[in-house]
DNA sequence: CCAGAAAGTGAGTCATCACTCAGGTTCAGC
DNA sequence: GCTGAACCTGAGTGATGACTCACTTTCTGG
């Protein structure tokens, strides 16, 4: 058995990640996670023995949320709420990105779904049967990238997806 | 009279300093640079009090150098360079991206041409009236941040372009 | 030529971080 | 309770990288 303790510093650790890392990017520094977890940094290195693991960590944790969320909605929602998480916690942009990190189980998982979602969304009508995932994922990215990197208006945001949308049908 | 050393220093600086930049992103190293121009980290600095100083002149050059290239070119094609470029030189990016760097001017006459660019292909019937040009920008930023941060295949390039173009169509 | 001003040099400073580890603390099973 | 294994602590280490400055070298105008 685990010990107690153990499971609750993991958690509160993940958490204060998650926010550090939301507001100041992946340069938020171990000890501002530590602090905000109320715990001392050799803790944090117990868990995950890298800054990275725990990007990794906090990444796929956001894939698995994004994966599951795909199950109830359309292609569009979908998208849609992508690009809000991805303004949310700015670390899914650089999942999406590049291979620097390795999570590529977790992104084959999203891009399943994404899959599913265009098939679907092709025999609605909805989507020129030309499409293929590479390119909606390819959208995806870039969205996900310049909606944390730029400040958008929601309403700037909402018409630029529009267009990409229309792209598509 | 400006020194001829001086000169000869500063452009080989920026020259070193794009190369550098261009492999590495803006991780690459002053000293580096200082290596690549053939000159000692000191210059560098006399040059260009800050590492920032030196990514701005670099970023404006690029900028104004596609500034140019809208004069001679239709929206689409603008569009594809500015990609290229941006995939080439990954300081571009940085650029349209966020207001951290301050290079505003440079970015707004770029934001000019693209309005000029925006209304010929609308009176050409390329390009919906209803577009507006901070939508272009932003689907601008979003295909370079995306082009340089994963790798994009120039086929899957172009695919993506061509669903971005027929939406603002 | 030659002064002296402008420019260049590069070892050194200072701050920042990811990561470690010797020693103290707490939990879980008996 | 008690014990020992698991866990936590946080000052310290080492690496890195932007920036400085006392000193040397090189231009250029007269």
């Amino acid at each position: 058995m685990a010990r107690a303790d153990a499971q609750r510093n993991r958690t509160a650790i993940l958490a204060a990640a998650t926010e550090a890392f939301a507001e100041h990017g992946p340069r938020a520094t171990t000890e501002q996670v530590a602090i905000r977890a109320g715990v001392a940094v050799g803790t944090v290195f117990r868990h995950f023995p890298t800054k990275d693991a725990l990007l990794v960590a906090i990444m796929k944790e956001s894939l698995r949320r994004l994966t599951d969320l795909a199950a109830e909605s359309t292609l569009f929602e979908f998208l849609t709420a992508v690009v809000d998480e991805a303004i949310r916690t700015r670390t899914v942009v650089a999942a999406l990105a590049g291979p620097e990190l390795d999570i590529g189980d977790a992104l084959r998982g999203l891009t399943d779904e994404v899959e599913r979602l265009l098939e679907q969304a092709k025999e609605a009508g909805e989507v020129r049967p030309t499409v293929r995932v590479d390119e909606v994922m390819a959208l995806l990215t870039a969205t996900t990238q310049a909606a944390q990197h730029s400040t958008w208006s929601t309403d700037l945001q909402e018409r630029t997806l529009a267009i990409i949308f229309r792209g598509l049908a």
